[in-house]
DNA sequence: ATTATTATTTAGATACGTCTAAATAATTGT
DNA sequence: ACAATTATTTAGACGTATCTAAATAATAAT
């Protein structure tokens, strides 16, 4: 109708942030959680979220904490969507590992262009996943939910195809690169261990122990 | 030695207009021609001098005007090398037209990440000129300068190939677009008329007329 | 039900980037 | 050389984004 309202780079983090913390659905979060993730402190958020309030992209009430409205949803989807449609193009076309991408793409995200992440969809051939097997976003904010789990909650025997990770923070997903576990390896757990909550899998032939720890962070599609 | 000291938006922006109104050779500028150039006020510009001049980057006396040190020629070379790849980018993969690219890309520029700007080089075949025909510096901001003139400065009867545009503003690509009129194209200059200065030219088969203002925009390299 | 603890907000400060209006320096014209 | 004009800087203000320290509200413990 009248353009989308302009949002400071600063700004578009926190909507990021209350999205991210809300898991998806629209979960009110706390002052003290959005600073956490934020790495700030809690009275600047209070201003912020003053100000998104202002804005009319957050509910926020005084102690109660905040949500987005369906606006600041709208928005925050929006930068999800460029976020990992970024992530994918570091990864596919100039090389990028899939620890280097998030700070870049905590950068490219704040691009302001329609024309421009059209056409990098396009580019990428409208990827449906991110390098961490988040899902994309479509531009009207719709996603492809896939049925996952954490591999340390599947019952022992089954199988399944390594589909994404919960942390993927680099010392994650270096550690998964050097023992050669990567997104679409089947994986096939074996035995658990009670005592420390270890797993033993097998992934493609081989078999390796992992920590609980470990074993929490990643998903899987059931497959047997 | 010590990674480059951090530079904002904003002085990046000014770092890049004293270079480009200093043209590329180093010549001294003056405050209001910056304030022109940026489309701000004068006063904010000897404010951001002062700011630059601190940091190391501009040779800065008051009343004297504001010219570049060689670590500030450093960063503008940075700068011109990523915004044009970036314009390379938007044009050669996202099928942006040439008049497209420089809003998005005066964004682009900003993004920090060597690694970024190094693989894009690559991607694209290590470009040589952008889509308006200007130079891309090498890493090391070495450049490659090519022998061309402007359409106007040449004499009857000589033919050349349009190798670049000194005005690249979307009215004027657009103009060119629309007589078909492109880079690369041969250009023969049949006529001059005195009157107005204007040209009568061939273009691929084509005889058109050109004013003096497009003929003062337009570079060529002489081929006969 | 008080008290202690934790969460959150408010008050006041700083840095950045910009502006308008006023003061001052430099340049130009006579 | 002096006056008029133009260029440039200074002073004071404002909006954004952040912080620390202090005040207040909400929650947990006794
Ligand atoms: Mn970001
Ligand atoms: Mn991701
Ligand atoms: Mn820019
Ligand atoms: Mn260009």
């Amino acid at each position: 109708m009248f353009g989308t309202i302009f949002m400071t780079l600063s700004e578009e983090d926190y909507i990021k942030a209350i999205y991210h913390l809300g898991k998806g659905d629209n979960t009110t979060v706390s002052t003290n959680g959005v600073a956490e993730q934020m790495e700030t402190k809690p009275s600047s958020v209070t201003d912020m979220v003053k100000k998104l309030s202002e804005k009319g992209v957050v509910n926020y009430r005084p102690y109660k904490g905040v949500s987005l409205t369906e606006h600041g949803q709208k928005i925050a989807l929006s930068l999800v969507r460029k976020h990992r449609l970024w992530e994918v193009f570091l990864v596919e076309k100039l090389n990028f590992s899939w620890d280097e991408v998030h700070e870049v793409a905590e950068q490219l995200e704040h691009i302001k262009s329609e024309k421009l992440i059209d056409q990098l969809d396009k580019h990428l051939g409208f990827p449906e996943v991110d390098p961490h097997g988040d899902p994309i976003p479509s531009k009207k904010g719709e996603f492809k939910k896939t049925i996952k789990k954490l591999l340390n909650e599947v019952a022992i025997g089954t199988s399944g195809i390594c589909v994404g990770v919960k942390d993927s923070s680099p010392p994650f997903l270096k550690f998964l690169d050097k023992n050669k576990i990567a997104l679409g390896d089947t994986i096939l757990i074996l035995e658990k261990e009670e005592f420390d909550g270890s797993f033993y899998i097998q992934v493609k032939d081989i078999k390796i122990h992992i920590s609980n720890q470990i074993a929490s962070n990643l998903y899987l599609k059931i497959t047997a």
